[in-house]
DNA sequence: CTCTTCTCGGATATTCAATGTCCGAGTTAT
DNA sequence: ATAACTCGGACATTGAATATCCGAGAAGAG
């Protein structure tokens, strides 16, 4: 079993987005994160038509959270990028063989799907009682309360401010 | 996130397994369960490397659970299988881009990945409550309180009693 | 005791999805 | 009106899961 590296990159840029007051380009966010620009480009679109994140385009344009940081649960970002579908696919095993069940009797799943499909309801349940809000807090405690800071001081120096005083020229 | 059919056929050869009292060939549960016979011989391997099934050679070989179907858990099953890797594996995107984390700081692993590996360890005790025999007992009920018999019926059936009296030649 | 038959075990191709990349459509500020 | 910058979907490539084969070994029959 394993989950699409995509998820990582969407959480943190769900966090990231949580701590700007501006939209943020793709660009900005993939060197932020250290990842390939393209690639991430396709979560985000992933997250965009959940909306989850909502694009704008032109000049200033970029990505930016639709709800409060508070609203938005790891479930939410999962359940975009890597589908709804479930892990555990059932293939009507008892169905086949000489041994074939009757189809009248398999109107439910089978004792094993249930059963899987009760263990992923649990890891459902537990994602859905994280939100990104919580998650930004505990980036930054891990950081001792200098990551939220050093991120929007980032922000500001990227994204010059529409009424920014004699703005800063871009070091490049 | 997708999980591999050999856990389906695992969990479906641990349940059989748990009503026969002779080694079952690898062929007989492929031809029973309507799988390819080469592939569930993988998976078969894979079970019997984490010592959830015995192999026997030879002319009367085959597979048989080395415990009681009460003392082995679905989780056992999807570990031999799928492997005990987790699904979410943390990159330390922290560390990467022009904001990197502190290494020093980065002992415990980051919030995200701690967020993930808690929903993922939900996923686990769910399945660690779960045994082979209670999904015996489950597909017994489902099926009105018949699968159980017939399968012990077909196994004495394909596989001769040693001290079968003028045992019945194979139909073929 | 020898031989035959049946079994498992690991090494080997093939298919499919996730990964990584590109160029065109649209929008905003100049 | 122009031009620059943005997102969005369509296109190769890599890797893993899937499917398959043949050889080693053991048990039983003769």
């Amino acid at each position: 079993m394993r989950l699409s590296s995509g998820v990582e990159w969407g959480l943190h840029c769900c966090v990231t987005l949580s701590q700007s007051q501006h939209p943020v380009p793709a660009s900005r966010l993939a060197e932020l994160h250290g990842v390939p620009q393209p690639y991430l480009a396709k979560q985000l679109q992933a997250l965009s038509r959940a909306n989850l994140v909502a694009s704008t385009q032109g000049q200033a344009g970029g990505y930016e959270l639709t709800r409060p940081a508070s609203q938005i649960t790891a479930l939410d970002v999962v359940v975009a990028i890597d589908g709804t579908e479930p892990a555990f696919r059932c293939t009507e095993i008892r169905q086949r063989g000489p041994l074939a069940a009757d189809p009248e009797r398999c109107l439910l799943p089978c004792a094993i799907a249930r059963a899987m499909a009760t263990a992923e309801q649990a890891w459902r349940s537990a994602l859905a009682e994280i939100t990104v809000a919580d998650l930004a807090e505990q980036v930054d405690a891990d950081s001792g309360g200098t990551a939220l800071e050093r991120l929007q001081r980032w922000f500001s120096a990227t994204t010059p401010s529409p009424a920014s005083p004699s703005g800063p020229r871009g070091s490049r």
